[in-house]
DNA sequence: GGTAGGATAAGCT
DNA sequence: GCTTATCCTACCA
């Protein structure tokens, strides 16, 4: 299923299985209204975190933690972490309450707020803006702030353009992870030259 | 062009 | 202690 029409993307949307919202996440907006400015882009990388039974996931063997436990929460909220003691990262989470399963969102394309996102980045090149999932949450201004938050509504919203195209899929293992590194669930817009890597 | 090392915090064993 | 869903700089080619 993808929306029909443009405009923020329903709870249905993000309520079905992860895989699915992944590969249809591609090619939709992401936004962020905070401190009055404006920042969006498109998303081009994804990766998907299967939950109790995924190795790589945060939330392997069903395990709850403070930091985790958006995770378990409804469909279409935001799961906000930090990643190697410095850097946020932001999952949209997926499924039934209690599944905790999301997609993280690992690059976009700037097409709203460059020179915001380019303050917040420390006057990075387009190339930098938001590819990566730690640079990303930092030209929108993405932060722990928001884990929990529904994604459907300012101030952070995932929105489908009017002109979405459709986008040429590319599948990979995931990058950065130890284990389950070789599952297929990276999904990549083949025709972005501004993946994370 | 590529890669090694460091920053830094929370979770895990 | 050690690892980690990362990024940046410095250095070498």
């Amino acid at each position: 299923m993808q929306a029909p029409t443009a405009g923020p993307l329903p709870l249905q949307f993000f309520a079905r299985d992860t895989i699915s919202v992944a590969r249809d996440l591609l090619g939709c907006v992401l936004e962020t209204t905070l401190a009055g400015k404006i920042t969006a882009g498109r998303i081009v990388e994804v990766e998907a975190y299967l939950g109790a039974a995924d190795p790589a996931a945060h939330t392997y063997r069903n395990r709850k933690t403070e930091r985790n436990a958006s995770m378990f929460g409804q469909a279409g909220t935001a799961y906000v972490y930090r990643s190697y003691g410095m850097h946020w990262c932001m999952n949209v989470v997926t499924e039934r309450r209690g599944q905790p399963t999301a997609v993280l969102i690992r690059a976009l394309e700037p097409l709203v707020g460059l020179d915001h996102m380019a303050i917040r980045r420390g006057l990075r090149k387009e190339r930098t803006l938001c590819a990566g999932p730690g640079r990303l949450c930092q030209a929108l201004a993405i932060t722990r702030q928001h884990d929990g938050r529904r994604l459907y509504r300012k101030p952070v919203r995932l929105i489908r353009p009017a002109q979405h195209g459709s986008v040429d899929i590319g599948v990979s293992g995931r990058i950065g992870v130890s284990k389950a590194a070789d599952w297929p669930l990276r999904f990549y817009d083949r025709g972005s030259p501004l993946l994370s890597r």
